[in-house]
DNA sequence: AATGAAATCGTTCACAA
DNA sequence: TTGTGAACGATTTCATT
């Protein structure tokens, strides 16, 4: 069975928004005891679209408020460099997301620093000198108009 | 009293990494009482160091497996249409993400969608229908690479 | 700031319906 | 699949150092 219902989707959409709400409280919201509400989150959690629960921490706070994407383009297309590149990403970690891409670019990468100095050391000592990037194209983001963090259920 | 030290940040990685942790195992692992621990971490949510906990889905088990990155330039600068913009796209609920952008491109959009017909729809009955978009310009994601939560703390 | 203890509250599970 | 209740463990508060 991996089936989920209307009481189970409202369950991920309480849990997608606070993940400390009691188990009371859910059950609360739902006209329900605590035992099938508990199950139904152990169930959502073995069946995986519960993967984790995590804190939101706040960048500006932690001295860390730009974010920029980065657009790369390889120079060439052999597996082996493709495979090197997203090797290499993985170990910097001022790399939050990369995404190999459809397209002119192969690879999108979301970026967070905490100044326009760090941002040029990370381009010149550490992307850069990943073998076979052909052309970089950052921009940098001025605002944040929108960020959800769950997805719609 | 803003600063915070070592401990803190301890916690602060801990709790990003996973936020059901009890104080008494975060408190175990710093070799410190619950007491301690317990306030820290108050301390730190007050501070708006931690925003929020939020559970975290799986897209692809809800059905939702595909990411596009939409790159959307304006026609006219003016603010109120630029204003009208950031409004519409907070109602546009495959919009998860939306930056306004330094350079060419006024605003990245990142979309999660179940396919490429809801994408077709998205874009022409969606996101066309806001006033004063010139060119848009849509890339898929072939694979995230890197997805990390958190922050470096 | 940290410790240790006490009260309150939530989680977990066996069992019943 | 859901409800009840009991045991256990976690959170929260506070007097003390």
């Amino acid at each position: 069975m991996e089936q989920i219902d209307e009481i189970d989707k409202t369950i991920l959409r309480l849990l997608q928004q606070d993940a400390k709400l009691t188990t009371k409280e859910i059950a609360a919201q739902l006209s329900l005891t605590l035992s099938p509400v508990y199950e139904r989150i152990k169930r959502l959690e073995n069946l995986g679209f519960i993967k984790q629960y995590v804190a939101i921490l706040d960048k500006t706070r932690l001295g860390r408020p730009i974010t920029t994407f980065c657009q790369v383009s390889m120079r060439y297309h052999d597996k082996a460099f493709i495979e090197k590149f997203e090797e290499e990403v993985q170990k910097l970690e001022e790399v939050q997301e990369c995404y190999h891409m459809a397209g002119q670019v192969d690879f999108l990468l979301k970026i967070n620093i905490s100044s326009l100095d760090e941002y040029h050391d990370f381009v010149k000592n550490k992307l850069s000198q990943i073998e076979n990037i052909g052309i970089l194209n950052s921009t940098f983001v001025l605002k944040e108009i929108k960020h959800e963090l769950g997805y719609r259920v």
